[in-house]
DNA sequence: CTGAAAGCGCTAACAG
DNA sequence: CTGTTAGCGCTTTCAG
């Protein structure tokens, strides 16, 4: 015969039932706000539990209802404030609805985001929002379509899975106009390597754009990284800084974490921003604004995009059924003083 | 009599067990990787696993294991990079351990703190890693002591709860006595107010090695904020600079957003950092190194600082029992250009 | 080495 | 309005 090992001290709903006089099914009735309890027994049992100290056991709970009442958040990197920001509009929606969130920091790495998919499988989330590069999503794709997840910034349209993010291919287009409105001609792109479908849209509007205004790009101009790291940028604009007549006159970098890494690399290399060099970013994080010189870049709406996507996988939760489109938000570019 | 509404592809462990023609018992062993079952019996079970697409439901398994496996961490605003350091230190030593980290922003909110401390009353969570303000914690002490939670940057020794941080005190004066050493006597500290205790520590480190030096200190030249923003830095500074012939010679700010705040602010006020005015910071998070001028600053082990708080956690976990002691990590001043 | 069976603590039919 | 009871899916004695 099993032994029950319990502390003494933990009190169970059958233990305020027996205190209050009732069944449990009662004390379970008015736990939950139940409205079909007579006053006097509610008030029995709220006596019995406040006098007992009684806190409910989610555990039981969760797997009887099925369901952990927690919401995955995969991040790539929550070092990068931009992260920060869109887990916070995910969090408080996430709250709102009475869920908490889990977060987890993959790497970007395809094994790890397994693992936390599993979470999922073995029922301790009830739904996941995904940030990670589409690279690594999409190893996944097939087999767990039929997760509910959603994908936030990085999404492939055609992948099937609901996301929400911005216009890439426009807002790259956006700034690659400005600077040509400012007589620039010679505009370097600073691009997150690999995986990132985003890299690879706005890579696309860069392009079209400079094709658009009849304008060839040198091939030296077009510097790809693995890495958003503010040290990245620094070798960026060292290596773009080296090519002397053929320097840009501009910099275009994806992230602002590149952007104020690529400020700093010009600097140690004797060319003043925006003078010598425009530099213009993307995100808008926190800092962007008290740098010198503060960062012309690309707003992106984070708190919005997080609380979108929460907000999409919470619909995909509570209609499996439906089909939930992807949406894009508005971006903004928003002028400052490095270009 | 209860209908059963699971969806007919959801496989349990009984499904397993038919199909491999054993017991659930078996299976179960076999999925926990207990020794005691035949090889021949052992490649059944696994079959049936694979076949049938079977993933166990770890609901069903933490309720029946009284545990989660969910270590929450509490932070009072992972906008901040600091925060989001110290979280990868945890989330590291958390998954090595089979745990997964559950992180709340709790927006130094006692109310919102109290909220995600039922998780751990309500068994969601294993137990609890705290870096909000000591004041926050304090509310929780008495009732919540018997609670398995440690601190983390935020302490009070007297508090009887296991914690790690830093000599904050010791810290503080390292700033003063090496602004000293450099021929100030004028120096500000633009302190985070209120309720964080660090704040306290650094502020009387700061006191204590003015007088030492047989220094005082100008009243205005203390300021405290209620915030860490950027602009809550850049405000100060404009205070500081408004000061006219008072104005300090050094600014010590306690935090390093702070810090950047002020840079900018001076620089608004047509004040140069280091020439007019030196400013130190504290943290030492990735983009103190790449501003203009790099910021001068206290590095914090924050990964170690994670790391080791998990630890404790997870001793405390295991050894009930055991008296956990609080473990202070070396800091180091960082000398870079602007102080 | 394997199986039967007793729950973990809770919710929700169903019957009264 | 309230109680009885059957599980949720799993782990773990205890017997054989």
């Amino acid at each position: 015969m099993p032994q029950t090992v319990r502390p003494s001290e933990e009190v169970s709903i059958a233990d305020v039932a027996a205190r209050a006089g009732v069944s449990v099914a009662t004390v379970s009735r008015v736990l939950n706000g139940h409205t079909n309890v007579r006053q006097p027994t509610r008030e029995k049992v709220l006596a019995a539990v406040a006098v007992s100290g009684y806190r409910i056991n989610e555990l039981a709970r969760n797997l009887r209802t099925a369901e952990s009442r927690l919401l995955l958040t995969m991040v790539p990197d929550f070092g990068n404030p931009f992260y920060a920001a869109i887990v916070r509009g995910i969090d408080s929606v996430a709250r709102q609805n009475g869920y908490f969130m889990l977060l987890c920091d993959t790497g970007a790495d395809p094994l790890r985001e397994r693992s936390y998919f599993d979470l999922l499988r073995g029922r301790r989330a009830d739904g996941a929002i995904c940030l990670d590069p589409a690279a690594v999503q999409k190893a996944l794709a097939e087999e767990a379509s039929a997760l509910p997840w959603v994908a936030c910034c990085e999404f492939d349209p055609a992948a099937g899975v609901p996301y929400v993010g911005i216009d890439n291919h426009a807002a790259a287009g956006d700034v690659v106009r400005y600077l040509v409105g400012r007589g620039h001609r010679k505009i370097a792109l600073i691009n997150s390597g690999h995986g990132y479908l985003y890299g690879r849209q706005r890579f696309e509007g860069y392009r079209d754009a400079l094709v658009a205004a009849g304008i060839e790009a040198h091939p030296a101009w077009q510097i790809e990284l693995d890495s958003l790291d503010y040290t990245a940028g620094e070798a960026a604009a060292r290596q773009l800084a080296a090519l002397g007549a053929d320097r840009p006159t501009a910099v275009f970098a994806v992230s602002d974490t590149l952007a104020i890494g690529v400020i700093n690399g010009l600097r140690g290399a004797a060319l003043s921003v925006p003078e010598d060099v425009a530099v213009v970013g993307f995100d808008d994080i926190a800092v962007a604004a008290h740098i010198d010189p503060p960062l012309t870049t690309v707003a992106q709406p984070m708190q919005e995009l997080g609380e979108t996507a929460a907000h999409l996988l919470l619909k995909r939760l509570r209609e499996p059924e439906a089909q939930v489109a992807g949406v894009l938000l508005p971006h903004q570019l928003i002028l400052r003083r490095s270009a």
